[in-house]
DNA sequence: ACCTGAACACCGTTCAAGT
DNA sequence: ACCTGAACACCGTTCAAGT
């Protein structure tokens, strides 16, 4: 606690806070908000710091952890509480759904991480918890409830990390735009289930695929039992 | 085609093979299933194909695009036929499916890279042939047919890329170890469904969840009607 | 016209050496 | 004991300059 070094040093810029976890990862999150997750590198961070790359390996393992500590961050921000009016476990469930994925939408890069990572922070345990307890309000059994909170969590996860658009600017769109000229391109007589699905493959605004795509997971889990379920 | 070297540096070394994109896949794809899709970096293409990586950008547009080019050679070995013995279009289109996820899950970056940069090469379209074949079979809308392929296809694949064991040595499974810890080490009181549920949320074989999965969106996919459809 | 050496601007992670 | 400078071993991509 007493002073060991000169005064003057303490004036010439502002107290250089201790590190700390909580502090790297405060960090890591601006820097994801301002410029992307791609951004929040050791390296950047510990410029950012004050400090060599090497000290923040006194708090976080590795990168991948680092992501799975902002990806826990940011699922606070996700909506648990359904609106009060609505009493259909389906709807509310519905809610957080969308407002998971919403979440990831603005980050993408972050939807991939938790693909490879998987979180196990405090805000995913809230999460899963409250999944969990609406979807055991369809009355689906127990196993069924657990093995479809994946389901549910991998599809919306999916969705928003195949959601690219890198930079979000026009000139770098090919991607699904490639697949899309692909599939037009197509020979009627080689490939005649494209041509004859053509409009409907490409169809559909990403909100009712969403919907749908929810519609599909909850009517298949609640009526699709578990193969050796107990109950 | 005139020599304008002289022969005896021809003699130092074999031939070295023209630069082609053809080429260029090649050689990851090997570099992929000796050392993994992470090697296959450009610098060390271009290292094993003898030249700089400058040169390798006349042929691909980036790394991207290359990983996309190696996903369409691997799914080449995706198994079309059903048995003849099976007339089923759902277990012809299980079988489908299960050959799909076994190549992913032999190389999970690729899978991760899958749900980066959509494919669009002659393999993956041949891919997307059989499906909607199979699953227009079941009777469901053309509009069921072609948004259920993505589903299915979405599902096997970020299922793949979850997989991580990256270099699947049990000293680095702390990922899914650790989120298994995180469950059991929840509190009764704070989280009563994930405690009610928690045998459930940890069991399942891989082959005993996918084929409950493909189940899922099977029966999910025929019986739910793409909103505003007109079939 | 076609190709590429060399440079630019970065990475993650480790470990010996400092305080 | 705790922290970190510097090094190791890499990256992707571009562009001026060569043949």
């Amino acid at each position: 606690m007493t002073a060991r070094k000169e005064p003057i040093s303490r004036r010439d810029r502002p107290a250089k806070p201790a590190l700390s976890r909580r502090w790297i990862v405060d960090t890591a999150v601006r820097i994801m908000r301002a410029e992307g997750l791609e951004k929040a590198t050791m390296r950047r961070l510990a410029q950012e710091l004050d400090t060599g790359p090497a000290s923040l390996y006194v708090y976080v393992a590795n990168t991948a952890e680092l992501h799975a500590a902002v990806l826990d961050r940011l699922l606070g921000e996700v909506d648990l509480t359904g609106r009060d009016s609505e009493q259909d476990w389906r709807e509310q469930l519905r809610a957080v759904m969308v407002s998971y994925t919403r979440v990831l939408f603005e980050h993408p890069p972050l939807a991939r991480a938790a693909l490879v990572a998987r979180p196990s922070g405090e805000n995913y345990l809230r999460l899963v918890e409250r999944v969990l307890d609406l979807l055991s309000r369809s009355g689906a059994s127990r196993e069924q409830v657990a093995w479809g909170l994946d389901k549910l969590l991998q599809d919306a996860t999916a969705t928003a990390a195949e959601h690219a658009t890198q930079g979000h600017d026009p000139t770098s769109e090919d991607d699904w735009d490639a697949t899309v000229r692909a599939l037009h391109a197509v020979d009627a007589t080689t490939h005649p289930a494209i041509t004859a699905h053509m409009p409907a493959l490409i169809s559909g605004t990403m909100p009712d695929r969403i919907r749908w795509s929810f519609d599909v997971l909850i009517y298949g889990i609640t009526h699709t039992p578990v193969p050796g379920a107990t109950d």
